[in-house]
DNA sequence: GCCAACGTTGGC
DNA sequence: GCCAACGTTGGC
């Protein structure tokens, strides 16, 4: 099982919709490298939820549930992915940006080297740590 | 609101 | 195939 890190303005889509929703179709990715990441995600990978924007967290973790299949919105003739996520559990104290950057288990992060990605990969390492560190109460 | 970083597009 | 121009994203 791998572990992914999915990126949203929370504007346009943010936890809070996800749990109103219980699950939703992850599409409108528009970008190759994102885009190959998605296509490598499985059924039962977990990835965690990060805001960007206002909030810059990582906001809570969630559950594949639907290999990729093709976007229902990409326009005839392209060919884009989308994954199916519903959420597993919010984070008990949200990761903000800044813990993310001074923390040197995360220097090698895709969020930290380049913040434009909205899907990468994340190292076994990277996710106990995040696991760690959203789940301890504060 | 500004700017840096990155991706895409189009002229050559 | 290169590179300048432009658009988008996201942190500050």
């Amino acid at each position: 099982m791998r572990h992914w890190l999915l990126k949203s303005e929370p504007g346009t889509y943010s936890w809070d919709d996800l749990v109103k929703d219980k699950k939703t179709c992850w599409d409108g990715v528009r970008n190759y490298q994102a885009r190959n990441f998605l296509s490598e995600i499985k059924k039962g990978d977990a990835a965690f939820l990060y805001h960007s924007g206002e909030d810059k967290c990582i906001v809570g973790k969630v559950e594949i549930s639907r290999d990729p299949f093709p976007d229902p919105t990409a326009k005839e003739g392209e060919n884009w992915v989308s994954v199916e996520l519903k959420p597993l559990k919010k984070a008990a104290k949200p990761l903000d940006l800044k813990s993310i950057k001074a923390n040197p288990a995360f220097k090698e992060m895709y969020l930290v080297r380049n913040s434009r990605l909205s899907v990468s990969p994340l190292t076994e390492n990277e996710a106990k740590e995040i696991e760690k560190l959203i789940s301890s109460a504060k």
